[in-house]
DNA sequence: CGCCAAATTTTGTACTATACAAATATCTAC
DNA sequence: GTAGATATTTGTATAGTACAAAATTTGGCG
């Protein structure tokens, strides 16, 4: 292994977190199955960028949500069709497209935003405060050690073939 | 929120996972195309089931993957194009089939997989060796507190409406 | 002014993942 | 040996996804 990290070490970290995502997944599916509306989990998370930073240009939605424009396009189709969002033309721009959401959307992702907040509340309740405050900074640390793009040394890399 | 903990520590717990997560997410996708194998990852996961368990009947494929048995048939159907798993009638019993890996496959599982563990590794040894006891310790905790089956409380379950 | 290049979105096409229902094939027990 | 149970595949439908091509709009430049 590359830099004295025990294997075993890595993959427990791999697991835990994958595990514990897969648990938030499905908690965040079950929430959402809970207001009953038939909506997927990414249809779920473009509501979601609407309800954080307000109206979109569909192009850059698709950006936030990492995806092709043609993708945001058709995601969008379904949410108009169920009333969620609305498409209306900038009107200083007519080639420019807002996409925003109606008041059924937004109660939808508050709707569920509270019961997913709430059952995630209730197993993190059960930690103890101290694993709980570890989580986090543990987690973050994490992420950021993972930030830096191509996380490899340069001698792991050549050691792998990587260019 | 349901039990003492603030809002704020369930969001940090639920960005920190996500992040975490999505993090890891990358790295495998990475590691995937770094093999220039065409490979979907759902794919991949099921290469890795058959590579930690051996040959598997088609429907226990599926159980494990937690698909749809239709969707396993399918997804198969690719992989034996690619040549990188074989599907064999039971002789014992012919109605099931067994999938196993071929040798390309198991080569590529065993390529993607030490990428992916060199590139964590690489992660985890940034990591402060205090942090990363705890990074595993508090998400296993995390995982067992959700895991048991519909995680409120019923005070909380009635107060959102929940059956 | 008018046209052409750049920008923005949508449409056409193709493929994977996915589920449900129905068909198919096999086995087993009576 | 036939009926019911079991295992898989096929038919059909939908969502997410990308790439390429078309459509629309804007803006600048001769």
């Amino acid at each position: 292994m590359s830099a004295g990290v025990p294997g075993s070490a890595v993959d427990e970290v791999t697991d835990a977190v994958l595990t514990a995502s897969r648990l938030l997944v499905a908690v965040s599916a079950r929430s959402i199955a809970a207001v009953g509306e038939d909506v997927t989990l990414p249809q779920f998370r473009m509501l979601v960028v609407l309800a954080g930073r307000g109206p979109q240009r569909a192009g850059e939605l698709a950006e936030l949500l990492d995806v092709h424009p043609s993708t945001a396009t058709r995601m969008a189709d379904r949410l108009v069709g169920a009333g969620l969002i609305d498409r209306v033309a900038n009107p200083q721009s007519r080639r420019e497209v807002i996409v925003a959401l109606t008041e059924p959307g937004r109660h939808l992702v508050e709707d569920v935003t509270a019961r997913r907040r709430a059952e995630i509340a209730s197993i993190v309740a059960r930690l103890d405060p101290q694993l709980r405050a570890n989580l986090v900074s543990a987690l973050r640390a994490f992420a950021d050690a993972g930030d830096e793009p191509m996380a490899v040394s340069s001698r792991d890399a050549s050691a792998l073939g990587w260019t």
